[in-house]
RNA sequence: GCGGUCGUAGCUCAAUUGGAUAGAGCAACAGGCUACGAACUUGUAGGUUGGGGGUUCGAGUCCCUCCGACCGCACCA
């Protein structure tokens, strides 16, 4: 960064402020442990950044926390620097409220052109994740609820690696168990009606027709071969092969989706690597299975769980929950910290999990998200999602509606513990009312600016790119766009703490409103050389900032629409 | 029946995890383009945060209770 002021020499960050508060408020009690972080205000009115330091001081200093807050701004004003950073500071109500210098925003603004889309990057935390998403068993399409999943878990990925969190996303693919068998039957089955149209369908099969293709590909393939053998034998080489095709198809659409993961993990390759084995011979070790009645349980109990659980059935075959023992003994082999995130109807399941970290001996390790459903809606008509019916609408056909921006964009918009309704005929809108292309216009808008002033304004363009100039910031809308750009790194970092992804698409909408506003109030290419630099130098700064978040989000930043 | 999640403006949702006067968008109404994209912008209106009680300096957030919606309660997966 070069200075363009002398001030910008003892311009403090938000950090170094907090720390001179704090600093300033022991210097009063000596006694007291302040916690100074200063954060957006909740107002314009208010000032630009606010901590509320002085309500836990209340106690140990004996006074309102309004009169707390007037005597660290006084004490803490004592210092050169912060004098020189801070144009206001105000006690208002109990808050420290401050304004800052336009040169603290103007840095903000250099910052972003110097770092690119490197810009808001946490310090890498050395902290390994293991975040898992979407898993479905392989016995169907991707339907909506999983578009959800894949929108929250792979939003939450990339924040987190952004905000510096090694993160290693996997899919575990439902492929052990009697849920194969009876796959295998139905594909028999659809494939038998080729030939047989009478053969009756198996009562626990899985009805939709999206089986008849796979049965199809296996007649042209086969012909008539799966006929003349022991229908045992047919049904689990059909099971296979309609396994691969589905997880090819899941695979396929995921990608398209926009997701990518580290690891599919078939849970059949779990069993055959003996995995089983190793994660309840480890349980075992530290002493929490026990045998009744012929089974070996898991005392899961002492983690809240209703009931203890089996592990081994009395035959010898082990549960759906010993392949959880399994798969989460492996994944907390390579991660400090596990993260599920789960359908609304496994919330059964998080007692469990819980109990299954104890026992490892690493309490708290494993973490379940819950994402909770998703009703469909187009226009006033509420679609119903029954696959017993077959009226499940399948992730495809969601994309195919509306386009991967908008579903994906809606689909993180809301918070994971909220039940989501979404109107298929809103999300296709290409209009006010749909949020997505209101961001999208604000990247679009600010790209056809900075194309036409590589045309009339090449030179002043330049210098922006430079990051030179940006000292003509002044106005209210320039400085409240850059104080939002600023926003970034600390959005980023909570959306990674709290897990809430959904805070991006809504700071995403904050930029572009603040962009809009600028934009409507301050003309760019103007006949000034330096207020055109400035004002060009803080476009390319909102484009980078905007197309970031929205990469984040899996949505695409347009040049043009 | 037991357990869990949720209930915020007409609609869809926020509220940085206990902090300021509960905020946005859409829809409604009233304004703003002879200059860089009006898919924009300015304003108005809209609330007993499902009801009641409690905890404390302070509650949409925590505790209790009732009402309502959804989801679980297998040696299925």
């Amino acid at each position: 960064m070069n200075p363009t002021t002398t001030e910008e020499h003892v311009l403090l960050s938000l950090d170094e402020l907090a720390v001179r508060f704090a600093a300033a408020a022991r210097a009063l009690w000596p006694d007291a442990e302040p916690i100074v972080q200063f954060e957006p205000a909740r107002r314009v009115e208010f000032g630009d950044v606010a901590t509320n330091v002085a309500f836990g001081l209340a106690r140990i200093a004996r006074k309102k926390p309004q009169e707390i807050a007037a005597e660290i701004i006084a004490r803490a004003l004592e210092d050169d620097a912060v004098r020189a950073t801070v144009a206001e500071a105000t006690p208002l109500a109990g808050f420290v409220n401050l304004k800052l210098q336009p040169a603290f925003w103007q840095r903000v603004v250099a910052d972003v052109l110097r770092e690119g889309e490197r810009y808001g990057r946490g310090a890498a935390t050395g902290e390994r994740i293991s975040l898992e998403f979407g898993s479905a068993n392989p016995t169907g399409p991707l339907v909506v609820v999983q578009g959800r999943t894949l929108s929250i878990g792979d939003t939450l990925a990339k924040a987190m690696r952004h905000a510096g969190y090694d993160v290693f996303t996997e899919w575990i693919i439902n492929d052990a168990g009697s849920q194969m068998d009876a796959l295998g039957r139905s594909v028999y089955a659809r494939y038998r009606q080729l030939f047989y149209p009478a053969t009756p369908f198996p009562e626990d099969g899985y009805p939709g027709e999206y089986l008849i293709p796979v049965a199809e590909k296996v007649h042209e393939r086969n012909g008539d071969v799966w006929l003349r053998v022991p229908e045992d034998e047919a049904v689990l080489t059909l099971a296979q092969f309609a396994r691969d095709t589905i997880v090819a198809e899941q695979q396929e659409v995921a990608r398209r989706f926009g997701v990518e993961y580290d690891l599919w993990q078939s849970e059949k390759a779990l069993h055959d690597g003996h995995a089983i084995e190793r994660g309840v011979e480890r349980l075992r070790e530290l002493g929490v299975l026990y045998e009744k009645d012929g089974a070996t349980w898991i005392r899961t109990t002492d983690a809240g769980d209703d009931e203890d659980r089996v592990v081994i059935r009395s035959d010898g075959r082990p549960t759906y929950f010993a392949n959880d023992v399994a798969y989460h003994y492996e994944k907390l082999q390579r991660a400090d910290h596990v993260i599920d995130i789960l359908g609304p109807d496994h919330h059964g399941y998080i007692a469990r999990l819980k109990a299954l970290a104890n026992a490892y001996g690493r309490p708290g390790a494993i973490e379940v998200i819950l994402a909770q459903q998703i009703t469909l809606k187009r226009g006033d008509e509420i679609l119903s999602m029954s696959k017993r019916a077959g009226t499940l609408v399948t992730l495809q056909e969601v994309i195919d509606e509306v386009g991967v921006d908008a579903a994906r964009f809606f689909f993180v918009m809301l918070s994971t513990d909220q039940p989501l309704t979404f109107d298929l005929e809103l999300a296709k809108k290409q209009s006010n009312e749909n949020p997505v292309f209101y961001v999208q216009y604000g990247h679009a808008r600010i790209a056809s600016v900075l194309r036409k002033a590589r045309e009339s304004h090449a030179e002043q363009l330049a210098a922006a790119e430079r990051g030179e100039g940006l000292g003509a910031l002044i106005d209210p809308s320039e400085l409240a766009l850059s104080r939002k750009l600023a926003e970034f790194g600390s959005t980023v970092a909570g959306v990674a703490r709290a897990r809430a992804p959904h805070r991006l698409p809504k700071y995403a909408r904050e930029v572009a409103s603040e962009f809009h506003q600028f934009y409507d109030a301050c003309r760019v290419l103007t006949s000034d050389p330096a207020t055109t630099t400035a004002r060009l130098g803080l476009c390319i700064a909102t484009r980078t900032v905007l197309a970031t978040t929205l990469e984040l989000c899996g949505v695409s930043a347009p040049e043009s629409m």
